[in-house]
DNA sequence: CTCGTTCTCTACGATTAAAC
DNA sequence: GTTTAATCGTAGAGAACGAG
């Protein structure tokens, strides 16, 4: 391979045969210049149709870039570049979010499986009281109960003032602590009971 | 390690087309 | 008509890489 003291000046880009006729310039009607030179331009076409396709490549992936701008044309680079940015944080906002979500959800998981581990082991310790027998109370003897107890507190909570917010909260109160307490509860749990067993032998 | 070759990038001027 | 963005061809610098 020989080449001129000049060709070395240019420093440029050239694949292996465009050397390959160089002692021969019967060969080419172009000069080792020119040949080289429309290499290089040919590379450097090569290079920039890799950046178009990634723009258009980068285009079709983001969506906020699929479509065209309100002219009709294409949008430019600049703007595909920002709106590719600017999904680009969407998404990391999006994933953050997500996260924060499934970790709040997760810590009511595990809330609720206490609590779940709670009422299993309050049936349990219910059903292995001694002189505990199982016995099949009827849905209609329940719902009497229920109709009981809720016929009682609803006419009790007539007496609360619901005027105002502060009224309301203060009625509330004085009334869970007169008619909800467990033992008045009770009384009406075995009132309603006792009204309903001489209902039956009568 | 040096040298030659290839690849990649930047810069610049010219041109074109759309937008203002 | 001017401005702006995109594209092209070209030149040159430097990194990367393989051969010797």
């Amino acid at each position: 391979m020989s080449r001129d003291k000049e060709d070395y000046e240019y420093g440029m880009v050239l694949p292996e045969f465009i050397f390959d006729d160089e002692d021969d310039d019967s060969k080419s009607p172009l000069t080792y210049k020119e040949r080289r030179r429309e290499a290089h331009t040919q590379a450097e076409q090569k290079r920039r149709d890799a950046i178009k396709k990634g723009y258009d490549s980068l285009q079709e992936l983001v969506p906020t870039c699929q479509q065209t701008d309100i002219s009709g044309y294409k949008l430019s680079k600049a703007t595909v570049l920002q709106k590719s940015i600017d999904y680009i944080q969407y998404l990391q906002q999006q994933k953050k979010k997500q996260e924060e979500e499934r970790n709040g959800l997760r810590k009511e998981v595990v809330a609720l499986r206490i609590m779940q581990t709670n009422y299993e082991q309050i049936v349990k310790a219910q059903q292995s009281q001694p002189g505990h027998t199982e016995t099949r109370i009827s849905d209609e003897v329940k719902f009497s109960v229920f109709q009981f107890i809720m016929d009682q507190l609803f006419t009790t909570f007539s007496t609360v003032s619901v005027s105002n917010f502060t009224e309301l909260s203060a009625g509330v109160f004085s009334w869970l602590e007169e008619y909800c307490k467990p033992q008045t509860l009770k009384d009406t749990v075995f009132q309603v009971l006792r009204r309903h067993n001489t209902n039956m032998r009568g």
